[in-house]
DNA sequence: CAACCGACCTGTTCGC
DNA sequence: TGCGAACAGGTCGGTT
C-alpha cells in the first residue's frame, strides 16, 4: 500500500536518522527480496559503506552510498523499514536486517514478501521507465494535457500507471479522481483543458497534504513511520474502503466497481 | 494499443 | 465453531 507520500514520508524520517552512518553488516533472511545483485554480492556492496543521502522516485526508495552505488527499496504491498535498537524483539517477518555503525539496525520486514532491493551503480537502469513525478513544478497543466491526449484508457487505470505518472497508487488514484469530480471509467483523452487543470490542482492538493498528514495508516497498521507512529491522513480519506458511507462533499453514498481487478471507489453524484 | 489474467505471497475477512 | 474460499493490491509478463 504505501504510495508516494508514505514513501516520501519514509525518506524524510529516514534522512535525518541515517545519513552518515554506516552499514556494518547485512543480514538477507528471504534471498528472494533481493532483486539484484546476487545476495552475497548484495552484502558484500553494503558492508562498510556510508549513506550520503537518501531519495525518493514514485515509489521506491534511494540510499546513496559512498563509491558510487545506491541502495533500491521498493515497499510494494506490505514492506515496512523500521529503526531499532539491538535488542528489539524478533520478528516473524523479518526480511533484511542493515546493522549500522552506532549499534542500532535498519529493519526490512515484508509479510507478503512482494517487497524488493537492489543494490546499483546506475539507479536509471531499475527507474528509467517511470513516468513525471506528479509533484514536479515543469508537470504543468499543459504539459499534463499533453501526456493524456491519445490515451484511449480509463482515468483510473492510467493514473495508477507508473509509467505515466509515478507515485500514485489504488488509495491516492481514487482520492484523486474525487477531489477532481472525474469518473475513474472515464475514457482519459476526453477531459476537457477545465477538467485536465483540476485533476492537475487535485493531484497537487490530496499529495501534499498526504504529505502534511505522513501518509496514510490503514486499520491493518501495513504503514507506519520507521519509529511505529502511523501516519494521520487516513482520518481524511474521502472514499478509499468508505463504500456506503455518505460523499463527504454530497451525502450520496460512496459506490465501488472494478477497473481493471483492482477496486475504483468514487461518488456516483459528483463523479460523472 | 487496451484489457485481462496469472503469478508472486500471506494475513484477514467472508460464507457456509 | 471451524474451515476453505475469496479478497487485498504493486508489478511483471504473457495472451486476447
Amino acid at each position: 500500500m504505501p504510495e508516494l507520500p508514505e514513501v516520501e514520508t519514509l525518506a524524510r524520517e529516514l534522512r535525518g536518522v541515517l545519513v552518515g552512518r554506516s552499514i556494518v553488516g547485512v543480514e538477507v533472511c528471504w534471498p528472494r527480496t533481493v532483486a539484484a545483485p546476487d545476495p552475497e554480492t548484495f552484502v558484500r556492496r553494503l558492508v562498510g559503506r556510508r549513506i550520503r543521502e537518501i531519495r525518493r522516485r514514485g515509489k521506491w526508495l534511494l540510499l546513496g552510498l559512498d563509491e558510487g552505488d545506491w541502495l533500491l527499496v521498493h515497499l510494494r504491498m506490505s514492506g515496512r523499514l523500521a529503526m531499532e535498537s539491538a535488542d528489539a524483539p524478533e520478528d516473524a517477518h523479518t526480511r533484511v536486517v542493515f546493522y549500522l555503525d552506532d549499534g542500532r539496525r535498519l529493519r526490512f520486514s515484508d509479510p507478503r514478501k512482494f517487497g524488493r532491493m537492489a543494490v546499483t551503480a546506475c539507479p536509471e537502469d531499475w527507474l528509467g521507465g517511470l513516468g513525471p513525478e506528479p509533484l514536479d513544478p515543469d508537470l504543468t497543466p499543459e504539459r499534463l494535457a499533453g501526456m493524456l491526449r491519445g490515451r484511449r484508457v480509463r482515468l483510473k487505470a492510467l493514473l495508477a500507471d507508473q509509467r505515466f505518472l509515478a507515485g500514485l497508487g489504488n488509495i491516492y488514484a481514487d482520492e484523486v479522481l474525487w477531489r477532481a469530480g472525474l469518473h475513474p471509467l472515464r475514457c482519459a483523452d476526453t477531459l476537457t483543458p477545465e477538467e485536465v487543470t483540476c485533476l492537475h490542482g487535485a493531484m497537487r492538493e490530496v499529495l501534499e497534504e498526504a504529505i502534511a498528514r505522513r501518509g496514510t495508516t490503514l486499520a491493518d497498521r501495513r504503514y507506519v513511520l520507521p519509529d511505529g507512529r502511523p501516519g494521520e491522513f487516513a482520518a481524511h480519506l474521502a472514499v478509499y474502503g468508505r463504500e456506503g458511507h455518505p460523499c463527504p462533499r454530497c451525502g450520496a453514498p460512496i459506490a465501488r466497481t472494478r477497473v481493471g481487478g483492482r477496486s475504483a471507489h468514487y461518488c456516483p453524484q459528483c463523479q460523472r
